[in-house]
DNA sequence: CGAGCTGTTGACATTGCTCAAATTTCGTGG
DNA sequence: CCACGAAATTTGAGCAATGTCAACAGCTCG
């Protein structure tokens, strides 16, 4: 139960806020599961969510624990993982502002998510949500597109675990990233919050080959790294090329 | 577009079926989609499908390809895969009577399908369920916890892929194979219906290293292979006990 | 300034892959 | 029912990609 960078001694996971919080004026409105929430029915959404700061490193929860709340994130970057019994883990996606979390069909988490970044979190209560869910028809559209869309995307992901080598898979994540990064920057710039140990494990590697095949890349020419958490591809067409045809 | 196996002059992939079919006699109704409709609502859904027969390894349809219908199995096996353009397959998922297919929430297929088995399709025109989905709130329900299921199952499958050994890729299908299977058998039997390719293929490994497998838990004593498409599993709990410690 | 992370690099080990051949299974026709 | 050929599976030998273990470098924070 104890968590590595837990310094703070407050109550863990109890969301706490604004009871009335202004949803209309959410930064993250239009790209998250809210969009779907009419005008007029605003109050009934912004009256069941409450928020939750949570640090770097910090767990937003744990699979198998109870779910009694979904979320969608606010701002910041958050892992959801699985652990094997001795500790090997797997990543299996990285979330960002608008993304939303936590909806099961059996009661208990399926996974593990942990804030990468300084997040803030959009919490409702299962219970609540639901009952949103049953009464406002554009939300469960919403909502079923978005399974649908998880749902290629871990069958992506499934392709690059079982088929691709170490440099495609980094390729294809870096391309990735690049291309759903949210304000698509003009120059060819990746941006990674998460450390190597995290990309490892999403991608199915382990660190040290990460990180030979960044210096390998970057070798090549295919891409610069002005520092850890920074990618730039000098000709993103070269490494589209290379992420599918090698 | 040739397909292998192909040997009949009949236009592909055109359902074609009983205008009036007896939803309430199927027998995978129970199973399926089709049991959150409601028996008012029976003419309404046997309305709208059609049957289709595909023989082994035929393409039921592929990636890419526009979107037209989605699928009851009535009988069979089926394999959903996606492809690298080199030809690289990974097999996604294994589907089997009463399961579903193909709803997408772009106008796609994300992935393509063929049969292992000879195969009966329920089809149903995606513009006619999506009324269906829209007036009947139980099939949404029923369609969104099938897509949460499905999503878990794809997160314990990358787990699988990106962390666990060829030995515990095994084990892991062979108990999940064992677990799922329709009439649980007594004894510890599984069928597997698919090829050593197709499990290769889905559990990221080659034929060989599969074969190898299979032969090295037979001789360690934790399986019996009766035939090729057979595993009995004298002591099932040691199998557990082998699948995750190691 | 030193401790402690995180990331990189090097040397070596190992799992699982490749290529090749033997063997078994299975469908087909006689 | 049996024989034959094709396909699927198994087995073997060698190898390569990636993992493991270890040392080192760079950065941050007290």
């Amino acid at each position: 139960m104890s968590e590595p960078n837990d310094m703070t001694g407050q109550p863990k996971r109890v969301p706490s806020g604004h009871a009335h919080h202004r949803c209309d004026q959410c930064d993250v409105r239009h790209k998250a599961m809210c969009a779907a929430v009419d005008v007029a029915d605003n109050d009934r959404l912004a009256a069941i969510v409450s928020h939750r700061d949570v640090a770097p490193g910090q767990v937003i929860f744990e699979e198998g624990e109870t779910a009694d709340y979904a979320y969608n994130i606010s701002s910041g970057e958050v892992r959801l993982y699985k652990l094997l019994p001795d500790g090997r883990r797997q990543i299996t996606g990285f979330l960002a502002s608008g993304d939303f979390l936590g909806l099961v069909s059996d009661d208990a988490y399926a996974y593990g998510a942990e804030a990468i970044t300084p997040v803030e979190l959009c919490c409702m209560r299962l219970t609540n949500l639901e009952r949103l869910i049953a009464d406002i028809p554009p939300v469960r559209e919403k909502l079923l597109d978005m399974s649908h869309d998880e749902l290629a995307a871990a069958q992506e992901q499934m392709l690059l675990l079982g088929r691709k080598t170490a440099r495609e898979k980094l390729l294809s994540f870096l391309l990735v990233r690049h291309d759903h990064a949210d304000p698509q920057p003009e120059d060819g710039t990746v941006h990674l919050p998460m450390s190597r140990t995290d990309i490892a494990d999403y991608l199915g590697l382990t660190i040290e080959t990460v990180s030979r095949t960044f210096t390998a890349l970057r070798d090549e020419g295919l891409i610069e790294l002005p520092d850890t958490h920074t990618v730039r591809f000098p000709d993103i067409e070269a490494v589209r090329d290379a992420a599918e045809a090698w």
